[in-house]
DNA sequence: TGAAAAATAGAAAACTCATTCCATTCGGTC
DNA sequence: GACCGAATGGAATGAGTTTTCTATTTTTCA
């Protein structure tokens, strides 16, 4: 770790280097060079013995253009591509550019990752990455049903907790608002099952839990499940416990940053299910909701 | 089993067979699974060892996890990562510029805007919106000196209600993780006053409202002001009412659309303050490290 | 409660991959 | 067309990764 990569730490500034070097760089490097530009997600997944395969050169010769662009070898290279494909360390759009060439030209300091400004720069490009994938994922899933069965239901009951909590709290604020009856089970007083035994038969549970699935959060959508109430749920993957539970499953793949995880996505999955309820029910929209213009 | 379950050379195919598989495998593997399923990514780009480390079990397991499922060894599982990774999907700097032309031009074809996947498109696009206007806020704001002043704090107490209660509640179980004692100031039984007269001298109060500003909330900020303890807020503006009762104040300029208020800035922000002081807590940053390396 | 079976972690072995080095080739120059 | 220096390919070496194996722990079932 003392003075290695030379240049770059970016890949949108290696690609500049290596449009400015091109020219002295031998014909083998070129070609090297060439087929890395092309084909980026390759030079990030395989080794190097495939890559210069398919790119037609020696092994050998990659490493000597690691090297020439004053990385400590393949790995560090590679390691630039590898970025570029994970995302959130990346940079992720073009308006934000600016910003990052700004810290690269110093005109503001790279910094302490423990300054404040700098992990709020962190967890602003971790949400905008997160959203990015909450985009593709919503554009597949079913969002309509869902929201039917919610509007089926006579009341929602909230299971959320730890981490989840909060989003399952404003979603609890947001049903009420658009005037759906809605019950956060909080386990308050430890009564969390008595909480749950005042589901009506015709209520709906929705389940919000990730990654860490909150075992008294599962343990309430299977009691719910066995009871036989519709249970609805909002959750990272298909391999979570509460997805065999629910008759309808919308998954976050969320961004996560260290252990603490964005609760952007999930956050504005909820915003987008109170909204749509919201948009069917007219009474509710015409009326003036409390305390706003 | 005699028959090869391992010939899924497809990832939603081999997504099909884990959730299938997953109750008949052991509790390690199905923590391997769990980690595989919410970090495809990883799965494709690192090493088995680096792999195991993030999932947090031995490089053996998942070489028994791979076997298990069929493949001849952690190669073939990892093929069918890199084969996602790499499939017809759009480039993932493809689909950032597809976005932000889209942000840009402000205009996708009109569709029904009550459409949940328009909804959903919608709520996106403000918080990307307010996403960067954050971005700007906190270059200027002070956030050390608010870390500062939590840091001081012996215990944090937070008010927080209705539409910020969810932000409030995020921020009361951040704190908590990271050690931080934290009270949420949630008005149980109408026992605000009391639960305020609980503050200690060394204590600090985190009052957390926008727009309607809840009397409730402005109200306990200030008595709390007026006892002599230290206010800390995040609010919208300079004419907030809790503005002048704070010792410092943190401004999230609401990135509305509609008229539905985002809380994506504000629960980033608060991610924000919640790490920042983390950092400090030299035990706590010990067990969270960061991805940085 | 105890014995048998299954699962597990970790260290050592087997293997793959990346790098180095040097003999050979190539391209330019006289 | 022959010389020289740079560039190159490929085998040998070394570093790093994966797999295997076994002692130990955990779980299961009587």
């Amino acid at each position: 770790m003392s003075e290695e990569t030379g240049s770059t730490h970016d890949y949108g500034e290696f690609v500049a280097t290596l449009l400015e070097r091109k020219p002295s760089l031998s014909r083998r490097l070129q070609q090297v060079a060439q087929y890395l530009l092309n084909n980026p997600e390759d030079a990030a997944i395989f080794s190097i013995v495939e890559i210069a395969r398919r790119a037609g050169v020696p092994p050998s010769a990659i490493t000597r253009f690691a090297k020439e662009l004053g990385f400590d070898g393949f790995a560090g290279l590679q390691a630039l591509f590898k970025q570029r494909l994970l995302g959130p360390r990346m940079s992720y759009a073009d308006r934000l550019q600016a910003v990052n060439r700004e810290v690269a030209a110093g005109s503001r300091e790279p910094g302490d990752p423990r300054d404040p400004h700098e992990v709020a720069e962190t967890f602003i490009q971790a949400a905008f990455d997160a959203l990015l994938r909450l985009r593709e994922d919503v554009a597949g899933a079913a969002l309509t049903p869902f929201v039917d069965a919610l509007q089926k239901a006579r009341a929602v009951h909230i299971a959320a907790a730890r981490g989840a909590f909060g989003v399952g709290s404003y979603t609890y604020y947001g049903l009420s608002r658009i005037g759906k009856r809605a019950f956060l089970l909080d386990n308050l007083g430890a009564m969390r099952a008595e909480q749950l035994a005042a589901m009506d038969a015709d209520d709906a549970l929705l389940v919000i839990t990730f990654d860490d699935y909150t075992p008294e959060t599962v343990e309430l959508a299977r009691k719910a499940a066995e009871a036989g109430r519709t249970v609805l749920a909002i959750t990272d993957n298909e391999l979570s416990p509460v997805a065999p539970l629910a008759s309808h499953v919308l998954y976050v793949k969320e961004g996560r940053l260290g252990h603490f995880r964005s609760q952007v996505p999930a956050m504005v999955l909820c915003q987008t299910l109170v909204m749509s309820l919201g948009y069917r029910t007219p009474e509710v929209a015409a009326r003036e909701p409390t305390r706003r213009r």
